[in-house]
Order: structure tokens, then C-alpha cells, then sequence
DNA sequence: CAGTTACT
DNA sequence: ACAA
């Protein structure tokens, strides 16, 4: 299978732009409505203050991330319906069998909703058991200003645009980098048919074993 | 500090 | 830069 080559922006950060065409962006929205309308967006909270994060977000796959009060964490359940996250997509698993370079399975996707003038401050993705396996991204809708750095939140950034159909992934040196979104650029995007942007993190979360097995 | 605010 |  040909694949064009991706940039590496810093070491271990790999970025394939316009990797989804433009049938795959419309394919994989209408698989997230689904997925949404079984599994609803909520608002994050910080731990301990329990300030709401501007982004909304769910989960498919094993294992959503959630926050609140209580702190980060991963659970099998949706936080307000308290079902199941819904299955990731064929769409998600091939993404990440084509991109990821690991064979360990992907175990949570989380779904972040940028409504216009969301922003994701910069952090890490650091509360997995595996550091292993790299964390894949997808953008779909409004392009979006990614900022990356080092692994100490003092390292210098370079800034980029992210827009729809775009891959990112976060390996080796770069799996605990701090990155975040500064900026969503309204009408960039129309596949999501309303204003706004969606990102998907693919990650593994468990060091191995049980979780490659039905239940 | 996955947050907001102030100021260049 | 913050405040714990």
C-alpha cells in the first residue's frame, strides 16, 4: 500500500496531512453521530477545583478517558449513562493499524468537541500504563492551531495548523511531549455540517494482555 | 497547568 | 504567571 510519507515536526512527532480524503472525513463523521447519539458529549472538570473544560467530550472503544473532581482516569463507562463506550469503528482500527507501528491494540478513543473558541491548554497524555505505544490523532471539521513542545512544560513550541482529515501521531521521544489547541479558525471545515471541530486520540492504555480478548 | 487571566 |  503506498502511503506518503510524514513529516516529523519535532523527534517522534509524525504528521500526515490530508491523510483522510474527503469521502473518508464524510465516512467517519457519520460513524461519530452515531457514536455521540449512544454515548453523549459532557463537560470535563478539572480535578479538585472542578472547573469546566471549554471542550466536550466522549469515548468509544474498552476505555473512555473521563475527568472530574475526583481526577483522571480511564472507566469501561460512559460517566452519565453509565453504559458501555461504544465500539470503535473499522474506520479507527485501520487508522491505527496503518499509523500506530505497534501491535498492541488500540483501547480507548477519546472524543474531543471544539465548539468555536474551544481550547485545550498544554498538557501531557500521561495517564496510560503503556508509554509505549504512541497516541494517534485525527482532526475532522474546523482547522485548529496545534502547539507542541518537549516533555518539561518550559521546553520551547513550534505551532501548526491541524485541519480536517489530518494524522498526527505522538511517538517515541515525542509519546510525553506537552501539546495543546490555541485556537479553532471558524469556516474552515464543512464536513461536520456545523461550525466547529472534532479531534479523536487514540491510545492504549494497558501494558498488555486481556483486553485483546472478547469479553 | 487537559484550567483562566494579564499583558506585551 | 498563577496557587496548592
Amino acid at each position: 500500500m503506498a502511503m506518503e510519507a510524514p513529516i516529523e515536526i519535532v523527534p517522534g512527532c509524525l504528521y500526515w496531512p490530508g491523510w483522510l480524503d474527503r469521502a473518508g472525513q464524510e465516512s467517519l463523521a457519520a460513524d461519530l453521530r452515531a457514536i455521540l447519539a449512544k454515548a453523549p458529549l459532557f463537560t470535563p472538570r478539572m480535578p479538585r477545583t472542578g472547573k469546566p473544560f471549554s471542550v466536550r467530550i466522549s469515548s468509544c472503544g474498552r476505555l473512555g478517558w473521563v475527568s472530574d473532581v475526583a481526577g483522571y482516569r480511564y472507566q469501561p463507562t460512559h460517566p452519565e449513562t453509565g453504559e458501555a463506550w461504544p465500539p470503535m469503528p473499522p474506520a479507527l482500527i485501520r487508522a491505527w493499524a496503518e499509523l500506530a507501528g505497534t501491535a498492541l491494540a488500540p483501547e480507548a478513543c477519546l472524543i474531543n468537541w471544539y465548539a468555536p473558541g474551544a481550547r485545550m491548554s498544554l498538557h501531557q497524555d500521561r495517564d496510560e500504563e503503556e508509554f509505549s505505544a504512541p497516541v494517534l490523532s485525527l482532526s475532522l471539521g474546523d482547522t485548529a492551531l496545534f502547539r507542541i513542545g518537549g516533555t518539561a512544560r518550559k521546553d520551547p513550541t513550534r505551532s501548526f495548523r491541524l485541519a480536517s482529515g489530518d494524522a498526527l501521531l505522538l511517538a517515541g521521544p515525542a509519546r510525553l511531549a506537552f501539546h495543546g489547541i490555541d485556537r479553532v479558525f471558524p469556516e474552515t471545515s464543512t464536513v461536520l455540517r456545523q461550525p466547529g471541530r472534532i479531534n479523536l486520540t487514540l491510545r492504549r492504555v494497558h501494558r498488555a494482555g486481556l483486553s485483546e480478548f472478547p469479553p
